[in-house]
DNA sequence: GACAAGAACGAACGGTCGTTCTATAAAGCG
DNA sequence: CGCTTTATAGAACGACCGTTCGTTCTTGTC
């Protein structure tokens, strides 16, 4: 790796965790120079403009997301099992990472959701991306007879995000400590409902 | 109401759809008086200071969500009837009131998440009593007999945020046109589990 | 070691930011 | 009406923004 690389992985390093807190908006090239030790126009070379350095935090993002959540679960049978591992990762990928402030796309979703433009884009694929990795697991676990053949994944997969959702804000907001036994509770009722064969009433 | 009032209540109307659109933090006080075809100064000098508006625009947003989304549901009998009222006007109260870029207060809890001082505390007190009102809505919802003794009500509230943030989610960054009726099957779900008695596998 | 290519710097630009000050205009009141 | 209070305007401030430019220093290659 030539130093080029070298020093631009060095500052979206930092970019990624300085994100992190003042999201992939409120990045500044100043701010990032002063931590980085680096001039303003020395660190700005290496992106062209800040706008293709936020694209390149936010792709170093999913690329972390893949390591720390996705590639450990393979470890697991598939199935539920698997899928239940991702979910566990996922909940606090936050803190196996140095993520202070939240996830990056996260954030990046409730920033760029109403302003086109190539990061709009960028996270909306991310998070796509993220969808249809849950509902092939979903998927997967139908296929095992874990849960249902009539199992509605699309909603499966709606109800996981808004499980994370509530976490996070929970977490972060309120300091909740029960926020993770809370996800948990949800989600293995969300399992149950998809599971058993009810009795109707 | 004289001139002063009349005025910083165009201000904050004005700044109410444009925070839905840039986020609390995004507000500038040139934009909004350029929006208002008043002078920098003029307008400033109806707050104080930045921070003081965007106080003022999360109060707004607190009174106009109760105006609209939970005193209408007042309508409704007490019990599983209010709750269903309240979440459905929850839902699209964005589109009820001039929201084009989403809730407001709820932008600004992944914004000021993790940066200490008075907006992150609004933010949370308006998120707490949101959650209060939830809370005692699902309550009533228990005496009535509708929702079992043993409902854990913290969970219950817990859940309904998660299905808001994906639903928002999924409006807003997916277009999905059907995450309204996710939602309410998840709202559906999570009252029928928590109503019926199930039979034990 | 010479030389070309790449990396980093420092200064400067035009803009926007929040804020302050002073002065003028309008509103409210007797 | 006149007088006081209040509201608005305008110009200026220092700070920071992203970006450009020319120069200098460091690499990597023959």
């Amino acid at each position: 790796m030539g130093k080029g690389e070298q020093t631009r992985q060095a500052i979206l390093d930092e970019a990624f965790s300085l994100a992190s807190c003042v999201g992939v908006g409120g990045l500044s090239i100043g701010m990032l120079a002063e931590r980085t030790r680096m001039s303003k126009s020395g660190l700005f070379a290496h992106f062209g403009s800040k706008e293709e350095l936020q694209l390149a935090v936010l792709r170093e993002s999913q690329m972390r997301f893949a390591e720390v959540v996705l590639r450990p679960a393979l470890r697991q049978p598939r199935g539920l099992a698997r899928l239940r591992a991702v979910i566990v990762n996922w909940l606090d990928w936050t803190r196996a990472v140095n993520l202070p402030g939240g996830c990056v796309i996260n954030a990046a979703a409730a920033e760029f959701d109403d302003q086109p433009g190539p990061l709009r884009e960028e996270v909306k694929n991310a998070l796509l991306a993220l969808r249809r990795s849950l509902g092939e697991l979903v998927a997967r676990a139908i296929e095992s007879g874990e849960l249902r053949p009539d199992t509605d994944i699309e909603q499966f997969v709606f109800e996981l995000n808004g499980i994370y959702q509530a976490t996070q804000q929970n977490r972060r907001l309120f300091n909740d400590q029960d926020a993770d036994r809370r996800a948990l509770l949800a989600f293995d009722r969300l399992v149950r409902d998809n599971a058993e064969i009810h009795a109707k009433e």
